[in-house]
DNA sequence: ACTGAAACGCCACGCCT
DNA sequence: AGGCGTGGCGTTTCAGT
């Protein structure tokens, strides 16, 4: 499934995710191209799914969001249908920004961003009482010291 | 430093979180206003920080990216010089997507996107030669479930 | 594949209410 | 503070190389 990007394909997608408010005109002059080539690989690039999507990205404090945890859960329950519940409940809850399931002992880690730690509490006696959870610890960010979504190209 | 925010306002920012490309008739058709309130209020909010950024979302794996870990860091240095020879690494490291200073036994937790468990050890090596750290521990995602910049507004 | 140009749409503002 | 109008820019498309 993966698409061929050449060096012009990657600095262009460098430059989209540090400022996709940039004009084409821009984008080209800074990839050494013009206007309708870039155009057309942008839309090449949508249409493959190596962009996904056009978003702004907040200030989660400003929003009143200010505590971040990261959770990292064990459970016994292995089966499909616990695995269902706990994954609709994880879509369902907006305060949930990244789930994975991991290799190794600990089952999942989930990234959540709440406006305090009474909000966390909450969520988290939601949580227990939707789906059965062997053991939680919660890490609690103090200080966010890098957060980027810009990935390597 | 915290901005007031109406019911409009947050309407917009979701829109505007969903799919920043929209045009301004179109967001302002779906928050019940107009044109030109809309632009002053995204004007305002960009102004006051709370809108960041404009960005494009990739897909890591279309790009090569395909092993996502977590690293969870203890040090027993806890020293300003430390500190900062820890920051600049991390800030200067494109594969790391994230980074927490944490509250309890665990100091640092880390996101990082690299291609594959190699480019990790790589990685990996290259950390701990550069800052002295007591214990890293590092959780490897298998499935992410769930990934979204979205913050509930 | 890139160039140039042309058509359209939207934005960014100013003025008015 | 919202509605209206407009000049100019940006996007999108198409023919030509």
């Amino acid at each position: 499934m993966s698409v061929r990007l050449d060096a012009t394909d990657r600095k262009i997608l460098a430059e989209l995710q540090v400022d996709a408010s940039q004009s084409l005109d821009e984008i080209a002059k800074k990839v050494g191209s013009s206007k309708t080539p870039v155009w057309n690989r942008i839309r090449k690039m949508r249409e493959a799914g190596v962009i996904r999507q056009n978003t702004v990205l907040l200030d989660a404090e400003a929003l009143g969001l200010e505590a971040c945890f990261f959770v990292l859960i064990r459970t016994s329950e292995h089966e499909a249908e616990w695995q269902q519940r706990f994954l609709s409940t994880l879509r369902a809850r907006p305060e949930v920004l990244e789930a994975h399931r991991l290799a190794g002992d600990i089952d999942y880690i989930l990234k959540v961003r709440v406006a305090n730690a009474r909000a966390y509490d909450s969520f988290y006696q939601a949580l227990i009482s939707e789906v059965k959870i062997h053991n939680v610890t919660a890490l609690l960010s103090m200080e966010e010291l890098k957060a980027t979504t810009v990935l390597p190209v």
